[in-house]
DNA sequence: CGATAAACGAGACGGTACGTCGCGTCTTCTG
DNA sequence: CAGAAGACGCGACGTACCGTCTCGTTTATCG
């Protein structure tokens, strides 16, 4: 459950901040981020899409960047309402009902958001490490969940490298994604768990 | 052999381009991407550094961003070098063999240079993509033809999904070097072949 | 009454321009051009004397000559304040009187200024003109005053040509002063009337 | 007469100096002035229009601004060619016979090329005195001699300032011409020399 | 006649100023 | 006091020009 924001004192005293214009702002930011990417998305732009003031921007958000890594974070949390894990007592259909949300619903605008940000990640290391983190974060924690399930179920030893097999399923809806910019589709996917890793968990040496 | 450079008309008459100072100049940007990252590189610092002037550096690219792909494409061919393949008879110890050259020789600067680019990359999606190309292609190529070999020897099934396996292998190195900033040593690598990607190839569904 | 700044809307929102920035660039220009001339003189140069950023001053001017310009016209109004013409019942003396504030005192640092911008006028003719008219204006105006009272007092014949007299005066300063770089001194300015301008108005076939 | 050039060593070996090049490139920059002044001059332009190359340029002149000057010379000296001075037996009619090649003619090209070099004079002081003598100097020199014939006439006293009355006629077209970029016609010279130089000259005190 | 030396056209080069634009801060007025 | 608007200091970008240099070619004189 990562936070947004640390909770500020929140003076009583004077106007209140709108805190609806957050993310209206956030959103703007994402559209933009969308068409222009990181080093073509302006401070003005955001504001003035937003009928706002960079003031008011910078009073919530210290830099451009951070304004940028919450709007990624939101971005990935906003759509991702999971009350309850799939459990079809089969790790495969596990896994491939979890994807639907995480990487394929990335497809749209997301996906070109991603994709435009390989010039910010690493630029700004920390922030794309958090960004990161509040993105896949959920993702790789219902994966793992879903193994440790499989094990208990027997169906895969209870020696194989889980955490392993989780960071490859990041690393390769990254890469795809904000490498190289193309979808990484379902049929990938299912293609990624029927030809290397269900095998491989299943028979580590 | 992707070409850094279109055969231009290369005009006859007039001076000639020294171009022993194409390398420095891409040189001197590595170094400084190296240090700085995309963002803190200035033209003007590569001129100093070559002792050139900035309009030099545009005669040969028309912008920042350019001049900084062909360096990193620069930077991925000038040391790996391999004439032969290596050929243990086993695939295993043969993808090790050449993950060195490959991806822990990154560890130093080439790792940090790739790390601090995460910003450029897919600022300047097309340019990323060529980088990427000019670096992990050929190690994916390599790969390829191991893994052709072991099919040879039956050491893995003929159905095995090798391109996979290979993006499996550059999404790793890729994500880790990257996406998170740290290197993608021999240890994870090794793991990542016994635990996932071998007994992935060798008992495919 | 030449104005430097056409009335502009004058935004009533936002920040206001601070004015009194405008006088000091116009002071630190001229010091500047005083020293190094038109081409000597830097953008750069002009902000960093007055502690404020380029795009500060194309904010206000849109080019370095149109600052220039109103460098010159502020510099020609600023010092010169002449409450009533002299009256010494005398057009000689009259006319040294005023000779005084608007030839000699530019001695200093006005003549060097006009002396290094031969360069810049009427490579900006439009500019020069309105430069020289604020600087030559008034006093063509003052000593048309002074030799018209002459007219009327019986010293010098009504058909005079009063108009050729004002432009030989300021034709003589100005090209001693910008063509030729020298002063055009108080005993020059008492010969020409002396020995030319006074018995040619005097006489007049 | 002044020489436009030094008598250089003249090498004899070697290709020769194809010295007609030497008026083409006067005559390409002149033009080149009279529409864009001397910063809108490229050293550039005029190899170009030249069909030749801009090291040709700097082995002939050292800098832009003493080929400008040369230019300036030259052009000024391109049509003047009297063999003997008027001699009409009085004064007015000899300077008006003497005006038309010197400062009419200019009123064509020559006049613009002067109305836009204001820029150029006295950033290059020396320069500028260079050529504002070579151009005015003659003329100056032609003037004076018809006024000391008229002294020698009787038809103006001996104490008469000559000098004077040489530099205002300079003053006059020069600042018509350079400061003011309009030209100082015939009735214009004739106003001055009957309502000011010719009277004052007469009865001066 | 062939060697040699300089002029020539073309254009690359180092340097520096221009004018633009974005960031993050500061200031003013309005709700 | 928050918010909208926009000026401000700073600094990088990409362009243009100066004056120098380095090519390969052409033209002359000398041995």
């Amino acid at each position: 459950m990562s936070e947004l924001k640390k909770a500020k004192p929140e003076n009583t005293l004077g106007r209140k901040r709108d805190h609806t214009l957050d993310t209206r702002i956030l959103e703007a930011a994402i559209e933009i981020l969308a068409e222009l990417g990181f080093d073509g998305m302006t401070m003005d732009m955001v504001a003035a899409r937003t009928k706002s003031g960079k003031a008011t921007l910078y009073r919530r958000w210290p830099s451009k960047a951070e304004l940028v890594r919450d709007a990624l974070i939101w971005m990935s949390q906003s759509s991702v309402e999971l009350e309850h894990l799939p459990d079809t007592g089969n790790l495969r259909d596990d896994l491939l009902a979890l994807v639907k949300p995480y990487s394929l619903e990335f497809s749209e605008r997301k996906l070109r958001v991603l994709a435009k940000l390989g010039s910010f990640f690493s630029e700004h290391r920390k922030i794309a490490e958090e960004a990161s983190a509040g993105i896949f974060g959920p993702w790789t924690d219902f994966n793992r969940t879903l193994m440790q399930r499989a094990i208990k179920r027997g169906e895969i030893p209870a020696q194989a490298d889980i955490e392993m097999a989780c960071q490859v399923i990041i690393a390769m809806t990254s890469y795809r994604s904000i490498t190289q910019g193309q979808p990484f589709g379902r049929t990938d996917y299912a293609a990624l768990l029927d030809h290397i890793l269900l095998p491989g968990l299943k028979h580590q040496q």
